[in-house]
DNA sequence: GACGACCTGTACCAAAAGGTACAGGTCGTT
DNA sequence: AACGACCTGTACCTTTTGGTACAGGTCGTC
């Protein structure tokens, strides 16, 4: 399967007895545009890597959210992979943006593997560590920028990762990403374009080109 | 030597080839309080493993500071760790608190023990995940909680770690560990004593049971 | 016991962020 | 073309957080 075979040349996973374990054990599947993969306070049964796609992780409480990251192929969902290790509840929810494939390996095989094979080892700890990063350097911002600057960095991301200027997000559904409220969106929204920095369309923000 | 015996119990690390290769590669050093173990943007050359003593690790920019976590025997820190096996700099302070014992090992023998000894591999593992997880919910409630609640979280925090009901930090020092200023401490523990919920000393905090 | 360094409390003001309310716009559907 | 659902802009107000300024307290030490 071509899908497969992908998957291993990404991940540089060399071991035929490896690429042979996963094809017996994992499955393939397709899941539509806003469906869930894990919801918080349930128990996690498999890693979810995906193939294509796009899956939205987030954090939430009663009255807000706020994005934690976006898997994209390949990478794996990190949270998904400390689930893994200790088969226990997540906390976050995680969901599809558009239609997404994933190969989902169940949970046991996963942290004997990473004993048996290096670059299953290596695939899991590269994982660890960058996720970790990112979630550092998140947490960073989030403690000392203000909104404007971190909505300014989100839509700096979203252009770099869509290779487009477009971002097409709603007011609410840009205030959902960052954990604030619409009102506060419109407003910053509203001076960046002042200032030159985007052009407002509807349901979509332009970013400039400096 | 006895502290090597403490250590391997602990994380149980029960190979003896492993605790062979730890003794000879590793080194004991005893740090005085209020010394940088990493600074920012400095590469870490070893991994640190704490046996005695307390470390404060944090984030800071230009004109402040929050704190990350405190590593105590016996733990590691994570980041040491994520450094660790990607040899790169560091994002994060980390000084003695106290007299500081540490285990330093190598860098490069943390990543390939981790294959070769299950005992290694589990450890930092767990390491990882539980480092991951505390990072994750710290994220939640920066996001969604408002100072005060942090503030108060934190102080339960302080009490259940140290075992006494007394914060021995004064304003300054607990605006530093929340990423705020005095003056936004000094008010919310007045309005907390007022409540019934601490009582005040000169620096020092009593959390006062319910 | 006088001094300096640092701590605490608070009045007052400013900036940032959030919330209400409403006017008007866009778009798909019937 | 009329309706409903949702989007955008904004005036206005509140809450939260931050910053200035200063009065007075605590404590080590010389």
């Amino acid at each position: 399967m071509q899908e497969y075979d992908q998957l291993f040349k990404t991940l540089h996973i060399v071991e035929p007895l490896l690429q042979e374990e996963i094809k017996k054990v994992s499955e393939i599947v397709t899941i539509p545009p806003n469906n869930y993969i894990v919801e918080q306070e349930k128990y996690i049964k498999w890693l979810a890597l995906v193939i294509k796609g796009r899956v939205r992780v987030w954090q939430e409480n009663e009255e807000r959210q706020i994005l934690l990251y976006y898997v994209r192929p390949i990478e794996t969902c990190v949270l998904s992979l400390t689930a893994t290790f200790r088969d226990c509840k997540s906390t976050v929810y995680a969901k599809t943006e558009t239609e997404t494939t994933i190969v989902k390996i169940p949970v046991r095989y996963v942290a004997q593997w990473s004993f048996v094979y290096k670059s299953w080892n290596t695939f899991t700890t590269q994982s660890f560590m960058s996720s970790y990063d990112d979630l550092l350097e998140s947490f960073k911002k989030l403690a000392f920028h203000k909104i404007d600057k971190r909505l300014y960095s989100y839509l700096e991301e979203q252009v770099m990762q869509n290779q487009t200027q477009i971002i097409a997000l709603s007011h609410s559904q840009l205030a959902k990403e960052l954990g604030t409220t619409r009102e506060v969106i419109s407003k910053i929204l509203k001076q960046f374009e002042l200032d030159g920095k985007v052009k407002l369309h509807f349901k979509k923000v332009e970013l400039l080109k400096k």
